[in-house]
DNA sequence: CAAGTTTTGAGGTGCGTGCCTCAAAATTCG
DNA sequence: CGAATTTTGAGGCACGCACCTCAAAACTTG
């Protein structure tokens, strides 16, 4: 039979009660103690059932999401995970939500971030855009004993904070060869687009999709990153003056999570150019291109995997645990038409 | 608070006894019981406790992989994950072990499969190529209440098994489409490679293959199947010899899970020849030639993944729960020099 | 209606741990 | 050395459910 805490008291010669004190840290042992109690753990192999410490510590976990409130549909494919994510982890005692808000103004955020208590939330996974005050208020979250998550956003990473999403850089760069090899040696420009360049992980793509293109492509030339700011009109606009302006363009590359605007307005303006085109994130409108041979591939991080694994992350260190990092490493996937697979 | 137990049985206006029978599916119970329980939990809510009902049973799971014991540095990976698996899952209760037996003889397979017993092991997780014998010898295990997982191998789906894999089919067009793209309409021929073309994941790898190969790159031409049968000696002579009689090879695919033989082989004899090379599975030598450009990509299913999904899948049916499809889809991955991250 | 059968309820124990109290023992300090 | 402090042990209750027994109640059948 596999050991419980009363033969590890035994094991260690000590009673039930400071082997509780020892494996809940609890104060009052003599170094002593603990010592015969680490050595007599190491000794029988004693591990604490999970299920009774479940069910002793009879605890309800608060894990919350904060997304933005500005996105389309890979952010839609985001909140249904998370709601996924609340069905599927209601029968564990773990409540989980995901709230929106407004992500213009970093003010905004970290006074958000800073409301959130401890005794209201064990964690929290952040979707932001890098800024100091809301790093800021993630650090002090951390003070008080609430577990983040950097979620799938271009913040400079915390030492004291897990991060979820993909290696943006490696991302860009997937993408730039994915370019590259499918133009085959047709000398042309890209047109690069993004929602912003403000975020820090569109401006990892974009280096890693440079990267690539002026190393192993150099009859290729990556034009300067229109940014769309979410906007139609804007995207129809700059991306219209500039395939005019340059009827040499051979690719585009969109680097932010929603294409959907950056294409339309390019397929609204191209004419009859048939142009390669890699984007990010498998969305209804990226699959549906993809079906439709518009997108030639897409560069994708799962968002149910990334929703799994940060509340993973969060429940492991909720439970003074260190999460499996090879099973939370997100990877970048490469989808094209035929590997498009649905469930 | 949550509900219990206690409050379900008063909502449905009945014994805390019968409430267990109708959650244990014990006898003795009338449909009019049954259904206020029922009515009762759909009003209130109530869900099992899993840590109470897990630390009530204290029931130790017992989970095997069947796995080969011929093959190459795919299988050493899975072994490893396996094993990694067994750690992860001790504190659990659960008892996770990797067999090796040799897949060669249908009726030894089988037979190995027969000598398994419901009160030894809970559920398998088979790794065998397609045969009647086996087939059988599955279905009957299944009779027996031992839950199957069909696990990364080339067999006839089973309906009372979970399929743990990709989609074949897929993976090949995927290898096309890759192989396609990349040669960038420069004619000619593509070797194929397989350990054995015997087993269904081969075919199926190839028909997808082909399929895309002639919709969509009629300037190519994919060469009959060599078979290796992993031996190193065979491999080399057949090899050289298609590439001799074939001067106008422009790629290899590779569609068996090992690809070290065959590539090898390939390298020795190819001479100065630039092919592009698409294999499958992420390797120590798959990554290797991946770093070295001599692979240009490989399609994958992560061994780690497979595992966890094999055993997450097992655990399910074991409680009579039905597994997350969402999250049990093994992708089919595409990796590029860009995209392989090690952790 | 009586005898048999099925259904129900009351109650208890145990799973392994967390958390609490209280007293006894050991140690430290002045 | 005595007093104060720290450490230890014994014991018990709780968590929510599974599983068991036994007797009472409710039905069924001849």
């Amino acid at each position: 039979m596999r050991p419980t805490a009363r033969d590890l008291a035994e094991a260690a010669g000590v009673s039930l009660a400071t082997v509780d004190r020892v494996l809940n840290e609890r104060p009052n042992v003599s170094p002593k103690a603990a010592r015969s109690v680490a050595e007599a753990i190491e000794r029988i192999g004693f591990m604490r059932n999970p299920a009774a410490v479940a069910l002793a510590r009879n605890k309800t976990y608060r894990f919350r999401f904060v997304l933005p409130t500005s996105g389309d549909q890979y952010l839609a494919e985001l909140i249904a995970r998370a709601g996924e994510a609340t069905e599927a982890l209601r029968a564990d005692s773990t409540d989980v939500e995901a709230v929106q808000i407004a992500m213009s103004d970093p003010h905004h955020v970290a006074k958000y971030l800073t409301a959130i208590d401890h005794d209201t939330v064990d964690g929290v996974a952040v979707m932001a855009p890098e800024s100091p005050q809301v790093r800021d208020a993630m650090l002090r979250l951390v003070e008080r004993g609430v577990r983040v998550v950097q979620f799938l956003s271009g913040q400079e990473r915390l030492e004291s904070a897990d991060y979820v999403g993909v290696d943006n850089f490696a991302a860009g760069a997937t993408a730039g060869k994915i370019t590259g090899r499918f133009l085959c040696e047709r000398p042309g420009k890209i047109m690069v687009v993004a929602e912003t360049m403000m975020a820090l992980d569109s401006i990892q793509r974009r280096l890693g999709f440079d990267s690539i293109i002026n190393a192993q492509f150099p009859h290729l030339e990556s034009l300067p990153s229109l940014e769309t700011y979410g906007d139609e009109k804007r995207a129809e606009l700059i991306i219209r003056r500039t395939l005019e302006h340059n009827p040499d363009t051979v690719a585009v590359y969109v680097l932010s999570s929603e294409a959907r605007i950056p294409l339309t307005a390019v397929w609204n303006t191209q004419g009859a150019r048939a142009l390669t085109v890699v984007a990010h994130e498998r969305t209804p409108f990226s699959e549906q291109a993809l079906m439709d041979e518009r997108i030639d591939a897409v560069i994708a991080q799962d968002p149910g995997h990334a929703v799994r694994s940060a509340l993973r992350i969060l429940r492991a260190r909720s439970d003074h645990r260190e999460p499996l990092a090879s099973q939370e490493r997100i990877r970048i996937e490469v989808v094209l038409k035929e590997n498009l697979q649905f469930d």
